[in-house]
DNA sequence: AAAAAACATTTGATCGATCAAATAAAATCA
DNA sequence: TGATTTTATTTGATCGATCAAATGTTTTTT
């Protein structure tokens, strides 16, 4: 196999310059249409492929994204993670961008990794996922001007709309509140609600979209929807315990609703009644096991990061020209009802004779 | 931000080349080493990090392999690739290897863009995984003379130890066969087996290690043994319809064996009398769940892969030294025994008074 | 002690592309 | 028509590192 074609052999080919060559890949406009055609056909003809590298030296920019991989904490819940690596893989690709994988072992370790990738020319910018309140990451990336977008809104200290930094998130409180009025629709009055303990910012958000559909609704008093609810970690076994809880202080259930996918399956084990339980991820588990669930709309936020991250601010908010531009995404969730009876629960009694 | 220094800042820092700094980090080895010191100490005093595409243009090799992500079909044994995803990006890290991704819709857009990234030199080579028999995407490398591994073995035609590409996959045989001398050690001796229908390499691999276990030990007849064996496609609800007919089929049943974890979850379901149920992949799940499972240690095959890349084929078969180098990896999997009662199948006759 | 060999370090060229500035060609104006 | 602007294309320099070969040092050999 022959040595890849340069530039300088596609100029030769065609019979221009070099650089007729690059601006015909670059700023097309400025080449008169009948060379650019001519260049192109050569192009077409040697299989020209440009050497990124090369391009990346010169134009100190790498046309890559660098995203840390998590180690899969909750196997469950972790899923929505990599559907949104896939989906922004996905996008990138169609922009020209490349998506850089890494790992790392703590937030400062992993600052050490992002100023690798940065100091290497390795990568343009970062999008930076499970970011939490006095994330260091974000600090630093701010103080060092380098570019990123959060999967995940800064809670705690910022205001929304005037951040320090440019992000995407999913409106839970939406998801939630939508999921409410969904099983209100179906003729629910008591809907329960399985969540996680403070202080969590997701957390509390998608516990008011519950609360707050309860509470316009007016089918319970605020004293009945502290019956409605029970708090525990998330994790399968936690949820079937805050079931069984539930069950007992609730008196009648029509529905529940639950913070994440883990729980949920693990209040459908304790749920004898068939109650209609809803989770929250869509994760192939609750779409395996036949559960109603909140789905994070992945695709939309991952067009939302590279929109951010390539769009009027190109990842910085220092710096950056005023605009009324908006600094971040919110994206809504959108509920995926399923017949709750595709699961079987055999049980012994009615055990196959 | 002053821009970064270069390896001539680093030179002129230490009183020596370029190409002197340049030794001292690709081969310290000619180096004396009071000079090393001193270069290294202006390393460290400018924080000087080489410009990888710099380095990648001149070398001719990027230092980085590019993986598919899939587009999670099934999504929960797909974790098993997440987490293989994971092990890889961690432990090429170590050997100062990046990990490119990309996505594709079918096999040959995928040769496309394994083109693309080959030609435009961002990758050295390749990870496959997902390969089948008659695989356009080995064929196309091979002919192309470009490095790369699979995970998972040519099933069909190859002779195993004399491969057209290098390998590393994992032993199912080796797994069920552990799987099934574990249950008979508890003192189970009719144990079941829930698998994939015919043609499946992976499936049969799976299903002679239990059969090959059943018979070594002489408890069942052949006769018998074709009743304790029910065959579906993958998925939960499939596993718990092929759990109502083996217990049907079956007679008495001490243990079942499950191909995926997706198949034992749907088994669970129809389980009734608490058999003890073993599946295939550690999954997520199954640790929530609490089943016993085959575990494919991905970081064994990760490490494998790595050193089939790098190594003495560094990624070709064709064309290498004769060698008596194993050209593949057959990585055994080890079996993660948890305790069964860890699910609270709570059932309307014993529901919490 | 001079010659040869081994080791250590430096210099100039190069990888493939794009930038910045210079030149050539075409279009517009006076 | 000749001067001026606009548009199209080319040339030389450069990004930051490593290669190949040359030069300078030290050690070993005879």
């Amino acid at each position: 196999m022959a040595s890849m074609p340069t530039v300088t052999d596609v100029a030769l080919a065609a019979g221009v310059s070099r650089q007729t060559v690059s601006n015909v890949m670059n700023s097309p406009g400025i080449v008169r249409a009948d060379t650019r055609e001519r260049v192109q056909a050569a192009i077409a003809q040697l299989g020209y492929r440009p050497h990124a590298s090369a391009r990346r030296l010169r134009t100190r920019r790498s046309s890559t994204i660098g995203i840390r991989l998590d180690p899969m904490i909750d196997g469950i819940s972790g899923s929505v993670l990599d559907r949104f690596l896939h989906a922004l893989t996905e996008q990138a690709d169609k922009q020209g961008l490349r998506v850089l994988l890494f790992t790392a072992t703590s937030p400062e370790d992993e600052i050490t990794q992002l100023q690798r990738l940065n100091d290497g020319a390795d990568v343009d910018g970062f999008v930076l996922t499970s970011t939490f309140a006095g994330d260091p990451r974000t600090k630093w990336l701010i103080e060092n001007g380098i570019s990123f977008v959060t999967f995940g809104r800064p809670w705690g200290t910022n205001d929304m709309n005037d951040p320090q930094h440019l992000w995407v998130d999913v409106d839970g409180w939406a998801g939630l509140h939508e999921a409410t009025r969904a099983a209100q629709d179906g003729g629910a009055r008591r809907i329960g609600y399985i969540g996680w303990p403070s202080p969590s910012g997701t957390g509390e958000d998608r516990r008011r979209g519950w609360r707050d559909a309860m509470l316009e609704r007016g089918d319970v008093t605020e004293d009945d929807l502290a019956l409605l609810e029970v708090v525990c970690e998330d994790g399968v076994a936690q949820g079937t315990a805050a079931m069984q809880e539930l069950r007992r202080t609730a008196g009648t259930l029509d529905a529940v609703l639950c913070a994440s996918d883990s729980l949920a399956l693990g209040a459908m084990i304790a749920n004898p009644e068939r109650v209609p339980v809803t989770g929250y991820d869509n994760t192939p588990v609750a779409a395996a096991i036949g559960l109603s669930s909140v789905d994070q709309s992945v695709d939309e936020v991952a067009a939302g990061v590279l929109e951010l991250l390539t769009g009027e601010f190109s990842g910085h908010v220092q710096g950056a020209p005023e605009s009324d531009e908006p600094r971040h995404r919110m994206v809504k969730p959108r509920l995926v009802v399923r017949e709750f009876a595709a699961i079987p629960m055999d049980v012994p009694g009615r055990a196959t004779a």
